[in-house]
DNA sequence: ACTCTTCTAG
DNA sequence: TTCACACTATCTT
DNA sequence: GATAGTGTGTCTCTAGAAGAGTAA
């Protein structure tokens, strides 16, 4: 690990603008905005008292009284303590050195970090870690003080990386010394309360994914958001049982991955053993970050061949894999039996189509080492092309593009971005309505539930309404090119914005009717992180097709249909949209 | 003196 | 600070 | 062909400062 900058960078010094500004079309070209970008000083401190009021007001009642006083200190201090804090609780520190920090718009740092310290919101970091003291250090110091030790000369330590001159350091004989003359030599300072303002990060924005600087993009205008109204009433968290998991959650999921990455895997387990214990009681949203930290522990217990702890683990856990994990490890532990109930378990409900595609051959398996059956597997067979092609230069999907071009017939990378899009389009202000519940800050990029089946639960009516509609028309441009000319850079979790995006989607748009794109966005509306994977690779226009395209997946040699691919190819097959997989050999 | 990486600020 | 996709290696058939 | 493991890009911004590492 490298240490934090221990500088802190000047502001820049206002640059000359010219007096003819060039004409730069930012944001994907949009109306050119007419006001310069530019925050007012101290912006990031009001950035800051906005989440904590917020999260005081809508959670003040759950939270304690620690917690609560935090808030409240800080709106005790004056301006330029406030200053001196948030800009180095926003920084990776966790210390810096105070003879490298200046800040333009803070006069006295000394006063500031005066009445941080008595507030509480300050020290000098001598309960820090040593490691963590010794990160404002840059080379030259670390040098220095080795050599200051006596156990090296400044020769042996000229080729020493700074890993390895933190090794020394830290070397149990040294550490008293080193602590001494650190803290003795450094004036290190040290912001506190890390943690609770993770907290509040948490509930402010429902992640830990987002930070302040969404405020700072979103002002400048770098990222633009959707306006939507925010239901105050609603609360993403409902009781403090609730929101002590959340962060426990993130806590631990962070601390399993760091030590499975130092292969400690025994505490490792333990802490999923922790988890797996009080998953029954998490709701949903919790219950997918536990299901997750659950299978990362147990197919870690796989690859050691601990596949009876492995089993344990995915038992406690719902999301796939963890299903299909668990019957491989039952087939490596020769429970056959368990592992066929099991895999018809699945068949009966399968939660994707990781799962549907996995049964049977699986099931069909287990039958046959159970003795159940004789029958040889036999795989579902899918309309399949074949073509040669050159070159392997650049990617498969647009060497086969550029042999059909060719060939006459023109085509775009679809993928999932196109009907993703379109589907973002022609349902954007169902996307954005405002159902109770669905938005808590302004910085969202879809409502809450988009991914799971509630959205079209609830959005029902809307959507089949919407659905009727496109089923009407045969031409989506009238109603989708005025969506995208109005929304154009607004940030969407279904639309891509890319320049060059463009053409394709005009190519799309002039072929994709709207009967077609119904049968689309019904699929996906119904719950789109099952259905947003597997679409076919390329949209071809095609002669002999019902709708004047057909899609293909286009498959090099080595390379294999997933499932989730196989059921899109099958679902757009049964709706009469040609799909094929296109195998491809060189030539 | 160079490239590469990390971090910060707006 | 994930997720979806493809590629590669290895083993089995 | 099945399976596991790895690499890539990713609409969750981006220019620029400064440190680390390397080489001459
Ligand atoms: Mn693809
Ligand atoms: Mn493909």
């Amino acid at each position: 690990m490298l240490p934090c900058m221990p500088t802190a960078p000047k502001p820049p010094s206002s640059l000359e603008e010219p007096s003819v500004p060039a004409v730069e079309s930012r944001n994907h070209g949009e109306a050119v905005s007419s006001t310069p970008p530019e925050l007012e000083t101290g912006y990031y401190v009001r950035n800051f008292e906005q989440v904590l009021d917020t999260v005081t007001a809508r959670y003040g009642d759950l939270l304690t009284d620690s917690e609560s006083a935090y808030a409240e200190d800080f709106g005790g201090l004056d301006e330029r303590s406030k200053r001196l804090y948030v800009r180095l609780i926003l920084r990776r520190g966790p210390c810096f050195r105070r003879d490298l920090l200046s800040y333009d718009e803070i006069d006295d740092l000394a006063m500031a970090a005066g009445e941080l310290r008595e507030a509480g919101f300050l020290d000098h970091g001598e309960e820090a870690g040593l490691e963590e003291g010794l990160a404002v250090l840059r080379r030259p110091e670390l040098i220095e003080l080795v050599i200051s030790l006596g156990e090296l000369t400044a020769a042996a330590t000229r080729k020493l990386k700074r890993g390895e001159l933190l090794e020394v350091l830290l070397r149990p004989q040294h550490q008293e010394e080193t602590r001494r003359r650190l803290w003795a030599e450094y004036d290190i300072w040290r912001p506190l309360h890390g943690e609770l303002l993770l907290l509040y990060r948490l509930l402010f924005f429902g992640n830990l994914g987002q930070d302040f600087s969404e405020f700072v993009i979103s002002d400048l205008g770098i990222v633009r958001y959707e306006s939507y109204p925010l239901s105050r009433e609603h609360r993403l968290f409902q009781d403090r049982t609730e929101i002590d998991q959340a962060f426990e959650l993130r806590v631990t999921r962070h601390q399993v991955y760091g030590l499975l990455e130092e292969g400690k895997l025994e505490d490792a387990l333990a802490l999923a053993r922790v988890v797996s214990d009080q998953a029954e009681i998490l709701r949903p949203v919790a219950r997918r970050k536990a299901d997750g930290i659950l299978i990362r522990v147990a197919r870690e217990l796989e690859r050691r061949g601990e596949h009876q702890q492995a089993v344990e683990l995915y038992a406690q856990a719902r999301r796939p894999p963890a299903r299909e994990r668990r019957c491989r490890a039952l087939e490596q532990l020769g429970e056959l039996r368990q592992a066929l109930d099991l895999c018809q378990e699945m068949a009966a409900s399968p939660l994707d189509e990781t799962e549907s595609g996995f049964v049977p051959f699986f099931e069909h398996r287990m039958k046959k080492k159970l003795g159940l059956t004789q029958k040889p597997w036999k795989r579902s067979r899918r309309p399949t092309l074949e073509m040669d092609i050159d070159p392997p230069q650049g990617s498969i999907e647009r060497a086969t593009l550029e042999a059909l071009a060719e060939r006459g017939r023109r085509g775009i990378f679809s993928e999932n971005w196109l009907w993703r899009s379109l589907f973002g389009l022609a349902f954007w202000d169902v996307v954005f309505e405002p159902v109770p519940g669905v938005f808590h800050h302004p910085f969202q990029t879809g409502p809450w539930d988009l991914s799971r089946p509630e959205f079209r639960i609830r959005r029902r009516e809307r959507i089949e309404q919407r659905l009727d509609r496109l089923r009407e028309e045969p031409d989506l441009r009238p109603r989708l090119w005025p969506v995208y000319q109005a929304k154009v850079g607004i940030a969407n979790a279904l639309v891509p914005w890319h320049p060059e995006l463009e053409a394709p989607l005009h190519f799309a748009l002039e072929r994709v009717s709207g009967p077609t794109l119904a049968i689309f966005c019904d699929r996906l509306s119904s719950h789109l992180r099952r259905y947003r994977r597997g679409l076919p690779d390329l949209l071809v226009e095609s002669d002999d097709s019902p709708v004047g395209f057909e899609l293909l997946e286009v498959k090099g040699p080595g390379d294999q249909l997933r499932p989730e691919q196989g059921a899109w190819i099958d679902f757009l097959n049964r709706h009469d949209i040609p799909t094929r997989i296109l195998k491809v050999r060189w030539s």
